[in-house]
DNA sequence: TTGTAGGCGTTATCAG
DNA sequence: CTGATAACGCCTACAA
């Protein structure tokens, strides 16, 4: 007697399996005493339903599982933790994997998740989109059905693959303007990893408020990176090599900053007085950097509640659009008005 | 036909299913051709085997869960990333539900976990390891055993439960050391969280430290806190309130130090020149900190994978005895000598 | 080496 | 309202 079971509630309650089922799941055919008995039983007895044979049966695992390039990422731990807490509250549990940033690995993650039939899967940050489109249909849960696919950041569009997530090259643009306001004209960027979407949205919107804003765009301002810390920290010599030397660079994330505050304050540069910094992303250690981080706040707990009940309406078969949230501008002190002669 | 199954291919290949199961699991007794045949038609065919029917037979699910303080902490994140890859390339899922450092919540999540039938618990963090005692007893898995529980990071000893951990106040009393070897006498303490066995630890160790410098562990040294940027951040008023002022802090972790180090900046209290601060972890970041924080280095992912190879060996009924290991100064720019007039 | 039969714990479809 | 009965997909004695 391994493991208490419905049956075993049955003998003792002298009544048929299927009753003791149909007490258990609140089915409306059971009278109330008989429910209320099987109820205090099964309590009484630590009854614990077997999700696995349930699973059998329904076609459902209640679990949906969440493919991550890395945890360690301030931004995706805090878009899981919404995550979690939105899964769990509706009763389902999170299985995750990650990518490590590969586009292979992304893939192999998705199916590792996919071979322990979560309900649906919840992508923060796709590398690969496309391939979404072949993994799902050859690969069908148990309700025979698809499972969903919610892309966070990204705007991926296909049957059965949903979306989640911010106006990327708004909130770039709009805090271009804020560093053009400051009277910043030489605005550098340090790009995000190359064939992530958000980094194109946010180069994007980079180069859309430098034209906005009657501001050159010139490649030479556009530093690589992969938005990690060491690439803000390599920024800073190619930044202080230009000519004209750029007053105010923008991030593609805050870690990227951080690690070019470090660089900064390593070299003597002065933030925000020779040089203005913005990040991206708001992560709870922007307020606590030195001098704290100017960055555009993602909604990235709603973010992630957001994508669970996208992925459940998809499950239910309900319509799911697209959803786009807002980026706004945090500021901090980490950007200034330009002091350089060459301002306006 | 919504999922192809075992008896598909046993169809198409002209084989009873007991035979393609056979074939699919690498049983001895099958013949080579056979097998390559099935395999290939499998293969073909897109077969993936049903891990819920599986695991409805086999008792066992494959899957690992694990319960975490909170994701966004860094030093989580970082042993999570540890505890994902070495249970992903065992071939098992990795289950997570989040305890939001609250006792209750983590039972809750505990519970939420071994409900969806996971085979063994890891435990980040545990803030209420004697509960464990009776969860698994009670709630047994579906081989028949109780599930088996690492914690990660507390020391709790029980049958059936496991622990990984680092030599917290080894550490602790070699980072006092170190300061006072810097010559600092007056060194405080920001304390993490009550009700953690890794801030008692680090606490003790604070403590030992002191004591074998022969330096006096004075009381009003030590200040709450709970691992938390603003733990750091709001320690610095009472820090400098002391009377004497101390020269040098050791806190429980990076992000109340990094919060410290924002403080001073703000105050305009030099690190590490009026004032030195070591924190604990080791976090990525600490590397990016203005000025860079001296801090213990934790083997972080070495210790998820080490809670997953614990964790397996238990289910496999092998012996896993605790582990233990041991922390390392990482020395950076935040510590210094001490400048004070009242030091040696 | 291969096939047959039974069962894992639950839900669901029928009758009663 | 309740009780048999048949799946769900797979594994595993046991038999051939």
């Amino acid at each position: 007697m391994a493991h208490i079971s419905i049956v075993d509630i049955a003998r003792l309650a002298q009544v048929s399996p299927s009753t003791v089922s149909r007490a258990l799941q609140n089915h409306p055919r059971i009278s109330p005493e008989r429910r209320a008995e099987i109820l205090a039983l099964a309590e009484q007895l630590g009854y614990r339903p077997s999700q696995v044979a349930r699973s059998l049966v329904t076609g459902q695992t209640h679990t949906i599982g969440a493919v991550v390039s890395d945890v360690t990422d301030p931004f995706v731990a805090e878009v899981l933790k919404g995550v979690e807490s939105a899964a769990r509250s509706a009763g389902y549990g999170l299985l995750i994997a990650m990518s490590n940033r590969d586009p292979a690995q992304e893939m192999t993650a998705a199916t590792a998740l996919l071979d322990h039939q979560v309900d649906g899967l919840i992508v923060i940050s796709s590398r690969a989109p496309e391939h979404y489109r072949q993994l799902p249909r050859q690969r069908e849960n148990l309700a025979g059905g698809v499972a969903p696919v919610v892309l966070l950041n990204h705007g991926y569009s296909e049957a059965g693959v949903y979306s989640v997530r911010v106006d990327n090259a708004g909130a770039a643009s709009a805090a271009v303007t804020l560093l053009s306001q400051l009277g910043h004209r030489h605005i550098a960027f340090v790009a995000g990893p190359t064939g992530g979407q958000s980094s194109q949205e946010r180069l994007a919107g980079y180069l859309q408020g430098l034209t906005a804003n009657r501001l050159p765009p010139l490649p030479e301002l556009i530093l690589q990176g992969a938005g990690m810390l060491e690439d803000g920290w390599e920024a800073l010599a190619a930044l202080q090599a230009m000519r004209p030397r750029p007053t105010a660079v923008l991030c593609y994330n805050d870690l990227a900053a951080i690690g070019l505050l470090a660089a900064a304050a390593r070299a003597g540069v002065n933030v925000p007085d020779a040089l203005s910094v913005v990040g991206f992303d708001n992560i709870s250690l922007s307020a606590y950097t030195i001098p704290p981080l100017t960055s555009v706040e993602q909604p990235k707990a709603a973010m992630g509640k957001a994508a669970v009940r996208t992925c459940l309406r998809a499950l239910a078969g309900e319509p799911a659009p697209p959803i786009v949230m807002s980026g706004q501008i945090i500021l901090r002190a980490s950007t200034g008005v330009c002091r350089q002669s060459d301002c306006t």
